[in-house]
DNA sequence: GTCTATAACTAGATAGAC
DNA sequence: GTCTATCTAGTTATAGAC
């Protein structure tokens, strides 16, 4: 082992049971005294590796937040409107699969739903959910439009992280996902 | 007035105040304290009306668990499967129209789905969950059918209760809810 | 029906030993 | 890197005055 193994192995440990304990509780209902628990360490061990319980939670969402910003700026690059929403829906879709008590925290809890209309504002003039509605439903949707995208990417988010589907393997729940995310939005089948 | 009316009122004004928090702040980031405040009247008082957090949340979200059901129930006695699905989601997207804050909180909010799977369960052998999953999908069903049925339930729920669509009006948003719920149950258009 | 006051507890966070 | 001990402020809930 390098020196620093320990370390990043106790901060990987503690976003993993952080996580865990997050969808299970949401982000209020998890105190420091349970992840703490999980690791079988105490509380004060925590604010070695972050300064608050906000930092940890920035530290789980994050990184996926930001995919998926790249996701959609890389759909953007692409000529016709329908490829673009092939490339951002796949890509959301393994992202969801990937990620799949994650993106549904995103979706389900209040707090973090504030953290990602906020956080990832700042650079930009659009957030998150704006920029998610524009590419997969034009610069300026219908209403029925706009309620499609909503409902596409709740659903596929909440269905995809749901406990009753955790034993479905990655490519069996992606392609039902892709299927319907292309039903939602319209899409011919391929 | 009648006796009893400010009662009723002040328990009324408590509910709904405490609804609108719960989908703010989540069930554990909402404080008998905000709901007090909410309402202009000291923490003590709200345990003259109920005498826990818990009752609080229960007699918020049961009215519409027990609605629910009971439009599930009536769905099974329709002869045809189509028919059964037909009305359990005409009734589903009409509570989620008229109960949009609440519907969608219990999707959300991982303390009170919790509370859906227990509470309903003990009078019979099969909860909420169970019960949405077989009147749409069958007894049996494919697994194909059993995402598509939970993205349907999900994603109308937050859709339906979006603060983005808070000003689109009754008639308009239950027939794009109804429209998406037959294109992911593959239910040809009316 | 609502108040003040307070009990009993848990939250997030810090200081300093080891 | 994790510990014990502690702080402040907040939590749910109760007792009893009005």
């Amino acid at each position: 082992m390098t020196a620093g193994t320990a370390a990043h192995d106790t901060r990987s440990r503690l976003l993993d049971a952080a996580l865990k304990l997050f969808s299970k509780h949401g982000l209020e209902g998890t105190s420091m005294q349970m992840i703490a628990d999980a690791l079988g360490v105490t509380k004060a061990a925590l604010y070695y590796h972050f300064k608050s319980k906000d930092e940890i939670i920035e530290a789980v969402a994050l990184p996926a937040l930001q995919e998926m910003e790249q996701i959609l700026d890389a759909a953007r690059t692409k000529r016709s409107r329908g490829a673009q929403i092939d490339h951002a829906l796949s890509g959301f879709v393994d992202l969801i699969v990937r990620e799949r008590t994650l993106i549904r925290l995103f979706n389900s809890d209040p707090g973090l739903r504030r953290l990602v209309n906020q956080t990832l504002q700042a650079p930009r003039d659009e957030n998150l959910n704006t920029k998610m509605k524009t590419v997969f439903a034009g610069a300026d949707p219908s209403l029925a439009d706009a309620i499609a995208v909503h409902v596409m990417s709740a659903g596929l988010a909440m269905a995809g992280g749901a406990p009753e589907f955790a034993a479905i393997d990655d490519d069996t729940l992606r392609q039902h996902l892709l299927d319907l995310g292309r039903r939602l939005l319209g899409r011919p089948r391929r």
